[in-house]
DNA sequence: TTCCCCAGCCGTCAGGCGGA
DNA sequence: TCCGCCTGACGGCTGGGGAA
């Protein structure tokens, strides 16, 4: 039976209770009176302390159940697949993520496409595309960008090398054609003049070839540490999500196992009836 | 209406694990 | 050994539901 191949599921029992934990203690009760001799087996306490004290990942767990049992799903490696992509976004590797003072993140794409991405969305859904067909190559060690949440005239602003600035534009007039096409309900940008030299809010990050003073080296820090974050804030999302699926994973098999007992024990029942019938 | 409780979600930290 | 990923643990926030 798959469960005892994937015995590692059980937790160590000064772990924090959880919901999946009963569900976990539940199957295999009910698996253990499908296979009593197999569970039969005695396992060293210290052994199988050591086995439960980490327990492998959900996707791990879930896949390699997937490939035991046919009717159990896999998680997918990529988020992407499942969620896919939206067709015609210019999906450009970012080379450089930000995280703004408002906590959107701004991924600088080689060619200087910018890819801005609100945190309430899931994955790409919140990536918007813009295009910079004036950027050119970047200064070395210079690649710089400023952001501010709003102007002065309510539009979001993103002040890049050369003295520019890219402003969120709701209008989309000046959105190129393609652009326009591809991004359907984003909000489209264009570059113009700053109109403010540095507008409240305003977040600065710098690439490691540029660090010289202190100053800069803790600025520098705190973009790591902002971009370590923003990983592990993904990551614990993409945590809770696969242990929802193997929770509801465990639901249905706890669900069939139950069924699968009853049936055996109603087998079980017949069998007897047969087997010893009434000497009166 | 206000207060309390509970469940669910989220961000962060800490520590283990596995690969380079 | 180092680094990145994964996940348990913790605390905060929020919304729903029931009692006063």
């Amino acid at each position: 039976m798959w469960w005892h191949q994937h015995n590692l599921c059980f937790r160590h029992p000064i772990e924090e209770d959880y919901s999946s934990e009963d569900l976990e203690q539940k199957v295999a009760t009910i698996a253990e009176t499908d296979e009593s001799a197999e569970s039969e087996g005695v396992i060293d306490p210290h052994k199988r302390r050591e086995i439960l004290s980490r327990r492998p990942s959900y996707r791990k767990i879930l896949n390699e159940l997937s490939s035991d049992v046919p009717g159990i799903p896999k998680i997918e490696e990529e988020k992407s697949e499942e969620e896919g992509t939206p067709p015609n976004i210019a999906m450009a590797v970012p080379t450089s993520i930000y995280q703004t003072s408002t906590g959107q993140y701004i991924a600088i794409a080689q060619g200087g496409a910018i890819q801005i991405s609100n945190p309430g969305s899931d994955g790409v859904q919140g990536l918007q595309a813009l295009a910079m067909t004036n950027s050119g190559a970047p200064p070395p060690g210079a690649t710089i960008v400023q952001y501010a949440a709003q102007s002065a005239d309510g539009t979001q602003q993103f002040f890049v090398p050369g003295s520019q600035v890219v402003v969120q534009d709701e209008e989309a007039e000046l959105a190129p054609s393609h652009m326009a096409a591809a991004t359907g309900d984003m909000p489209t940008y264009q570059i113009r003049a700053p109109t403010t030299a540095l507008p409240q809010g305003v977040v600065m990050a710098a690439s490691p070839g540029s660090l010289h003073s202190p100053q800069q080296l803790a600025e520098e820090a705190t973009r790591k540490r902002e971009l370590r974050l923003m990983k592990n804030r993904e990551a614990a999302k993409e945590c809770r999500r696969r242990k929802k699926e193997y929770v509801k994973c465990l639901e249905s098999r706890v669900a069939v196992l139950e069924v699968q007992n009853k049936k055996l024990i109603e087998e079980l029942e017949t069998l007897k009836d047969i087997c010893s019938p009434k000497t009166d």
